[in-house]
DNA sequence: TCATTAAAGTTAT
DNA sequence: ATAACTTTAATGA
């Protein structure tokens, strides 16, 4: 999901640059802003008790963020950090909100993309919380791919780091890449010089 | 089955 | 060069 740069730039937008590590919003901060990728990769994260991370989601060009907590009085339940470095563009609720009273259209897209965003999440949740190491970094590989085109075996690269992978599925990078290893074996994924394809 | 720790090899900046 | 990433092995919950 994404709203024209000039439309948003016609509504009083404004873009901003982000080197790797900083943050766009923290946890705890309240929503104020729609935000869009233009250049670059962040990521949604949380940290548990222990301090491991668990990311939520990796957006890159285009994509938009921070817009699920516009609509309701709560408080960001993640981190948004940079990953590279990256340029943004935000534009505040009140216009954001007001925007999409003048465009129906556009009102069906954002509740369109965050319909998918709910089953998407839900999906991975359920996958994550019952099953093995294998079974659940199939899963998020697969609901990365799903958005490639091509859906031919072994045609997907993997855009994510083994640590990223592993702080998707919940699990440690040693095990990450020891399942991998054995997914490799057993056919379920290649590796040509480090990157997986699916 | 998976996490943790440690150590070392490889790649990118 | 130095940091970031990947891999293997040993050990323990």
């Amino acid at each position: 999901m994404s709203i024209k740069i000039e439309i948003l730039h016609s509504i009083g937008a404004t873009e901003e640059d982000y080197n790797p590590g900083d943050y766009i919003f923290r946890e705890n901060g309240s929503p104020q802003f729609y935000y869009q990728v233009i250049t670059g990769e962040i990521k949604l994260n949380n940290y548990n008790i222990e301090g491991k991370e668990f990311i939520q989601n990796i957006l890159t060009d285009m994509d938009a963020f921070g817009e699920s907590m516009l609509f309701a009085e709560k408080v960001y339940p993640m981190n948004a950090i940079a990953l590279s470095k990256c340029t943004i563009i935000k534009v505040c609720k009140h216009k954001f909100l007001k925007l999409l009273d003048q465009n129906p259209l556009l009102y069906q897209n954002v509740c369109k993309s965050l319909s998918e965003r709910l089953y998407r999440k839900f999906v991975l949740m359920q996958k994550i919380s019952c099953h093995n190491a294998s079974e659940r970094l199939k899963e998020v590989i697969e609901l990365m791919k799903r958005d490639q085109t091509d859906q031919a075996p072994f045609t997907y690269e993997v855009p994510i780091t083994r640590q990223q992978l592993a702080s998707r599925a919940g699990l440690c990078l040693e095990t990450t890449i020891r399942t991998i290893k054995k997914m490799e074996r057993e056919k379920l994924l290649r590796i040509h010089n480090r990157k997986i394809l699916y």
